[in-house]
DNA sequence: CATATAGTTATCATAAATGATAACCAAGTA
DNA sequence: TACTTGGTTATCATTTATGATAACTATATG
């Protein structure tokens, strides 16, 4: 994927909560049983996430799925 | 994938949107671009969509994403 | 200096979504 | 009866996400 509007602003919205818990990327990976390189992958937006990936993101974030995609329009 | 409880709960809240617009998933699924069969297989929850497949129905139903997930638990 | 931490990027194998086609079932209808 | 509509299921090829590893940069810190 080449990494649509949606993908970044997804991933951006990631990295905002995950700073704003005081996770590394490696922590918050290490929560979801992934790699930290999969998730710099995610939150730069250059992958189409699927559903599980994003609920396992949320979860491990202690957010809702519907969290993810608070961000302006 | 085998159907989490997850994908089958946005499954079933694709087709009461859908149903509440009126349109067959023969319609949507024309919407969307995609094929009928697909649309049986999304509703069924029997995939794992990705956020593009989730975007593009949304857009389809002419709900926001966040709507998708509106669901009670 | 060396070492550790945080993040990025490239690459690979494997699993799975997507997109499409066709066959099928049920219910309605002429 | 035949025909249409709505939906399901199986199957396939192709694309891509996932999961993992390794190499790399940059910053901080002993």
């Amino acid at each position: 994927m080449s990494g649509t509007t949606l993908q970044i602003k997804v991933g951006i919205q990631i990295q905002k909560l995950r700073e704003f818990k005081g996770l590394s990327q490696q922590d918050l990976a290490a929560k979801c049983n992934f790699e930290k390189s999969n998730m710099s992958r995610l939150e730069a937006g250059r992958v189409n996430p699927t559903l599980s990936t994003l609920e396992k993101v949320a979860n491990a974030l202690d957010v809702t799925l519907v969290e993810l995609f608070n961000f302006q329009e």
